[in-house]
DNA sequence: TTGGTAATTTATAACCATTCTAAAGTAGAG
DNA sequence: CTCTACTTTAGAATGGTTATAAATTACCAA
């Protein structure tokens, strides 16, 4: 199975028909050796030159989001102008430099939380993340 | 020292002259017993509220990112459309119930985070900051 | 006190990432 | 191949935030 039928696999698991446009995206995430962080403008730029095509930018918005909700992407938590995503879905932490709006990761198994409160009133711990600012 | 001495002053430290509208936001800031957690528009109907007076959107943003610089409110890290403020001006973490768009502190002492590793490229650690999701 | 001047307030416009819209194009079942 | 539902796209709308510039106010010096 190569690398195109996971992308079609993907795609379909998201909802979504394997379009060319949805494909290039696709490629443009997933066949890379590292996971990386992008913002939508970044990636646009990233498949337009991968696939050497336009591409919308509300294909990538529509996209990039249901690839989110399905679980192969994730959306970070960080405050700014510009949204960031992370291909890198498995749980970890990140290194943030905000002069360079850069985001490097933290391994789960390279940092400790311990001692959590438990949440209130009845409320369930979804995720634990932890942002480490550096200048 | 009465508050209004300590809101001048905070003013003045912040390089700000005491004006009604700046005052009115201070005492609506720092005359309360809790400290809590806000966005720009929620301050305004508070401080409006508070006063009895109308007060323009752009003094409100003025005036809270000055009080920010000089650190007498804290902004908070987290995604959204909105920006969050604090007026707890002390190291401590969140639950965020993403639904609600809610805040809860957790207080330093109330967390353990352990074995981070250094920061990279020689880069200095500013601050970590621990972000427990809740639903 | 009184001007004079720089700081401040305010309404409104501009900005810009994101979302919405609706028209034109496309995929794929049958 | 045809039909229909889905998709792509350009451009408009949205909404929080920031910039602008005219009217107002604070405060120092005379
Ligand atoms: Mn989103
Ligand atoms: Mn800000
Ligand atoms: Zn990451
Ligand atoms: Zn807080």
């Amino acid at each position: 199975m190569d690398q195109l039928e996971f992308h079609i696999e993907r795609l379909r698991a998201a909802g979504l028909r394997p379009t060319k446009q949805r494909l290039a995206i696709c490629k443009s995430l997933f066949n890379k050796k590292e996971t990386f962080h992008f913002t939508i403008e970044k990636l646009k730029k990233i498949v337009e030159k991968d696939s050497r095509k336009k591409i919308s930018l509300a294909t990538l918005y529509n996209t990039v989001h249901s690839l989110k909700n399905r679980g192969y992407l994730k959306e970070i938590s960080i405050k700014g102008n510009k949204t960031f995503f992370d291909t890198n879905t498995k749980h970890h932490h990140h290194f943030y430099d905000e002069r360079m709006s850069q985001l490097v990761d933290i391994e789960d198994k390279n940092i400790l939380v311990g001692n959590l409160p438990k949440a209130p009133n009845g409320k369930k711990i979804k995720s634990v993340e932890v942002l480490v600012k550096i200048v």
